[in-house]
DNA sequence: CCTGTTTCTGCAAACGTTATCATAATTATG
DNA sequence: CATAATTATGATAACGTTTGCAGAAACAGG
């Protein structure tokens, strides 16, 4: 592979010649502009992005950590981020790391020593050493769909989800439903905590009781634990749901495989909310009615924060941090319906 | 950050010295060792990574080619992809092309500037000249899933589609069923292609007519469009299926719910059958009977496929190239039955 | 025509490693 | 004890860029 010193020799110029017409930096000859560029044509050559970035200390390059892609909603924030990434010019690394500390430690320590430009991050469940010292070194880094508190002033993307899961268990109330099930993921999570938390406060505004047993905390997604607590919940004698939120659509399509299982007609016999609006809910039978995140703008607007703080510390320049929340919209299908005879 | 220098310094040798210690190269004494060692953790030093891969010619990192990770199936060979990747070291840069040759071609050469080890592609829908130039340069890669005869002695790694089919045709004809329709993806993709022979040969062997109206071609996973024409080949007259075989398994839930749709029993009026068992077939209602791909399997053996060309490559040693076709099988679940009552 | 600016080009020093070669110190061999 | 082999270390040249500095050429203005 030809590189700048074959071409100078080549033209018999200098390789900063060279160099300075390849980055159209100041004052260079047209007519030498012109030699260069077809000499570069003619030995096929192409920088060595490596000796590049080394030099100026930028890869273009960053990396984004989520627990595992095989979580449908994250292949949205997946796209989004590679997209936004492809047309800065970016690359992006991807890395799984099962909600593992040690593994995200090692992805961390290895991706600094690679200069990744900067971390997208939606992997972190409990305290992350790793985490905080690149926080604390002024790596560029965004938070995406989970936040957490002792990570306060890095910039994060996700949604309001107190609020979301408010509005959700207000729909089915407005729908006539007054034993509104729930099932939550795990409970460590802010992001659980925040729709619980909203799910609580709505129950209290409409005079409902909250009823910790049709209440299913800790649900794990296609889980056969997730689909048995299902059937024991709506084979209670008198507790019974009408409703059930779940808090994402895969959990609410165990929950629809439990009804199913157990002779329950959905929505006739009880309505099944989810959250996410996976592209797989308007599939299902029936289809989902669900609370959509817009997963695939988190995506994107997380690279554009992070981006925003690479510029910023390469021109010694200014970001402005911030915590933003999109706004989630309710999708309704199938799964839900009016009670209409109520007693 | 501290680097080399600064810890040769620290220690009062000479870089050479410092090196050696860290790649535990030939003859350094084992105080000097310790002593540097000492250093290193002192100062934190951690090493270029750029540096190093410009110097000896590896960056310890791969480039996975795929159409779009939203496509379920994908996901699991991706997460083998990283998974083998990982533990050997190697970090995988995802690439998502929407199957579209510009964006490829924009991959594969900044990937190739950017001294990437090698290619896991699965993601060639048409002849793509970037990566017959990426061969022919002798750049490590690897077909995964897809495969073409313009392609030929490049290490393949997929499953024998035409038995695939084969077997699953034979299995619905030895349940009771007659009349199998089929559903096939991108009928340009040698994929669907052997898949199609497969079950022309199969109905061949079992005496079964070849009946186009029950044939659906160039479907896409989840459109509007393949639940209009499911709807349309149930609802003849004459030629309704008695059973459908799904070239992939979100086909499948599309047929599945295109026959809910349309007051059709599953399995009592029709069975359905899909293939690749993503996770999900075994969550929808009713469970899926799919046609196994090892497709974790396959992302792995990709790499390890991989890893042994590039190895190759570095100490001019010999890669034996070779395509691996994994083995496929039946999972019996909900969505298929035996006919019983034959006229 | 001289001085001062602008435009153009080359030299050489980084960036942080690895690896070859030479040399010094130590140990083994007869 | 002389010589050869082994072990340990340091200089130094790559790897392929970018960039600051300096000098040369071109072009003004007076």
């Amino acid at each position: 592979m030809a590189n700048l010193k074959d071409v100078a020799e080549y033209v018999g110029m200098s390789v900063s010649t060279v160099s300075r017409v390849l980055n159209d930096k100041a004052y260079v000859d047209p007519s030498t502009r012109r030699i260069v560029l077809a000499a570069v044509e003619e030995l096929g050559y192409r920088p060595n992005a490596l000796a590049r970035s080394l030099k100026i200390g930028r890869t273009y390059t960053i990396a984004l950590l989520i627990p595992d892609i095989q979580n449908l909603y994250l292949t949205m924030i997946v796209r989004g981020v590679e997209d936004a990434a492809r047309q800065e010019g970016l690359t992006v690394i991807l890395c799984n790391t099962d909600e593992n500390t040690d593994i995200e430690a090692e992805y961390i320590n290895v991706l600094r020593d690679r200069w990744v430009d900067g971390f997208v991050i939606s992997s972190i469940s409990k305290k992350s050493d790793s985490i905080r010292r690149l926080k604390n070194e002024g790596y560029p880094m965004v938070l995406t769909v989970r936040y957490y508190d002792y990570l306060s002033g890095i910039d994060t993307v996700a949604v309001d989800n107190f609020n979301a899961a408010y509005q959700a268990v207000k729909y089915l109330y407005e729908l006539g439903h007054r034993q509104i099930g729930l099932v939550l993921g795990d409970i460590g999570l802010n992001v659980y905590k925040d729709r619980f938390a909203g799910y609580r406060e709505a129950l209290r505004d409409f005079d409902l009781p909250l009823n910790e047993r049709i209440i299913i905390k800790n649900a794990v997604d296609g889980s056969e634990a997730l689909i048995h607590d299902v059937e024991m919940m709506v084979n209670q004698p008198t507790d019974c749901p009408d409703a059930i939120f779940a808090t994402s659509d895969l959990k609410a399509i165990s929950v629809m495989h439990a009804l199913h299982k157990n002779g329950k007609q959905i929505p006739e016999d009880i309505s099944v909310m989810g959250f996410d609006d996976i592209p797989l809910s308007s599939l299902v039978h029936p289809t989902l009615t669900t609370m959509k995140q817009p997963l695939y703008e988190i995506g994107q607007l997380s690279v554009q924060k992070l981006i925003s703080q690479i510029e910023a510390k390469a021109t010694n320049g200014q970001h402005i941090h911030s915590i933003e929340l999109l706004p989630t919209e309710i999708i309704s299908r199938q799964s839900t319906r009016r009670r209409s005879e109520r007693l």
